[in-house]
DNA sequence: TTGTACGCGTTATCAT
DNA sequence: ATGATAACGCGTACAA
């Protein structure tokens, strides 16, 4: 290669990393050269020599179906990627079944990503602290990290649950339930904290909360829970448009009617609510932005600014439709 | 590293790679140095040494929505990850809207990855076939590909959408019309040639064919033309279940009845079923073993076998439920 | 501007 | 069984 151009090897290394001080005749030799070839630069021995990967690993502490299954993550990866798109990094997804196994750890200490986006992270998951220590690491969305060193971007669910559920006190629900996501996730136990606190200052007394996991099927769980348990609720607060997508159904299939019987506020705003059968009351929370907001923030890191905010709060507003 | 075991380098190498040529005391010096130390392999040496990356991609010409949006995928993965979790192969995500761009390309032939698992492929999309020049590779479900050397396994699409359409023309069905996939994708292709062969055969004047594009807004856009454009159509072949899903409500939403008006046939027997208000009938095509089929082979043949069949066809079966 | 030479952290090939 | 030592392919001071 080095010599198909007539060059040295410190000269095309030069121009395959766009060094400025090369004459334009050298380069346009060894850029012909490289076409001819189809050479392309051996990653490990780059790496090796520069510290850099050039990649970056989008983490999600989450089993395949989960992780699929919800819509929400494709507008937060969406986000992600066409950022990272006009960045020279690859964007490498790392879906672990529950805790990152260690397989995954030792890729990620070995220096095959520069920095890593973390979002769905469970609350006692440790794994990954070792990880923080040795690069740069952004937490999404439904995360909270207590003590590492990291990076994070969220909404503050507390209020975004106190909106949603404002929303039903508001137009006169007396009896308002909760189905909540996975207990494992901060997002959470904030969401039905958010709701909890709406209740009492409104001198309601709190409906049931049931889990319902973050998943379709655990929504329809739930409510069917609910409306067996406690028939007279008339408003419910779901803490994810996924679930509310399950629970909906349930409601219309029993001759109820959504809101006239029972009101019904989502939360997300993701393409989830398209399979809603009446439109989702909802909150927004800005995931797409968020995506972005995370890579941006590796990006910069990894390109030497110190100077990034630690803790990102992005806002959340209500999406009025028909459900409430 | 090497001195705090009191060995050489090449004892630690020896240790990490489990060669069976160490003295059980030097071996567990080094392991609790390893311990100590938090020590991990940095993998661009080991890679640039070895020549193997330890990492395997499946790579997804698709854009992310589309991507997330589908279930199908969700099975197909889960297989792939499954078989290689017991490997000691990590699975690296590459979503690529549309085709592969350089960035990726440059990715994978510099050596990050031992081996390629692509699904989805779009016909004409010549850009990995460089790749598979380079490593091993697998081609699965929705891909033909023609004159590259990799291994391919998929399903007869021409003959899972002839057991749906025929099913369609037993039950009594005289105008059966065709909800498409994207017509860049083979499958998508075969799926129509095979619609088309049964209604010939049955002497059957084929109905409207309209591309649903494999996504859920696809499906209901196609049925809303069928019905306004061919109101006498009492069948429809739907080329993927996600389709079928958003083609459903549609019809019931007119007050017409499925089976008894427009009987309906899927294509997967994908989690998306779930969503279909009538039981899907469906074609089933056994996704989560062909993810780990696709898995296996490469597995194995970047252990050096070599004796693997270039292509695997699975086999596919109607799953009769409600919906035809 | 260009080339030389060393170093990056492992594995692999030899001796021992 | 173990330890030198040479690759591995590229980035980069340093010299020219």
């Amino acid at each position: 290669m080095a010599a198909r151009a007539g060059v040295s090897r410190a000269t095309v290394s030069r121009v395959v990393n766009g060094s400025p001080k090369v004459h334009p005749d050298s380069a346009q030799a060894v850029r012909s050269a490289i076409a001819e070839l189809g050479y392309v630069p051996n990653r490990a021995a780059r790496s090796l020599a520069s510290h850099q990967s050039h990649a970056i690993a989008l983490v999600v502490p989450e089993d395949m179906t989960r992780f699929l299954g919800d819509a929400y993550f494709a507008s937060v990866i969406k986000g992600i990627a066409e950022r990272l798109e006009r960045s020279d990094y690859v964007l490498s997804l790392m879906v672990a079944s529950q805790a990152p196994e260690p397989k995954m750890l030792r890729y990620l200490a070995g220096g095959a990503v520069d920095g890593v986006v973390v979002i769905s992270h469970h609350i006692g998951d440790r794994s990954l602290y070792q990880i923080a220590g040795l690069m740069p690491m952004v937490f999404g969305g439904r995360a909270v990290v207590p003590g590492i060193d990291a990076y994070v971007v969220d909404v503050n669910n507390v209020e975004g649950a106190s909106i949603a559920t404002q929303r039903l006190v508001d137009r006169g629900c007396r009896r308002i339930a909760s189905i909540a996501g996975s207990m494992s996730m901060q997002s959470a136990l904030d969401r039905v904290a958010g709701w909890r606190e709406v209740l009492e200052a409104a001198d309601l007394e709190p409906g049931p909360v049931i889990d319902g996991d973050y998943t379709m099927h655990g929504g329809a769980r739930a409510i069917r829970e609910i409306l067996a348990e406690y028939p007279d609720v008339d408003g419910v607060f779901v803490a994810s448009d996924l679930m509310a997508s399950g629970a909906m159904p349930v409601v219309l299939e029993r001759g109820l009617s959504i809101p006239g019987d029972i009101a019904m506020v989502g939360y997300d705003d993701s393409p989830a609510v398209e399979a809603c059968e009446v439109p989702l009351t909802t909150v927004r929370q800005p995931s797409e932005e968020m995506g972005a907001l995370m890579a941006d923030i590796l990006v910069d890191v990894l390109s030497g600014n110190e100077s990034r905010d630690r803790t990102t709060i992005m806002p959340t507003v209500l999406v009025e439709r028909d459900s409430a």
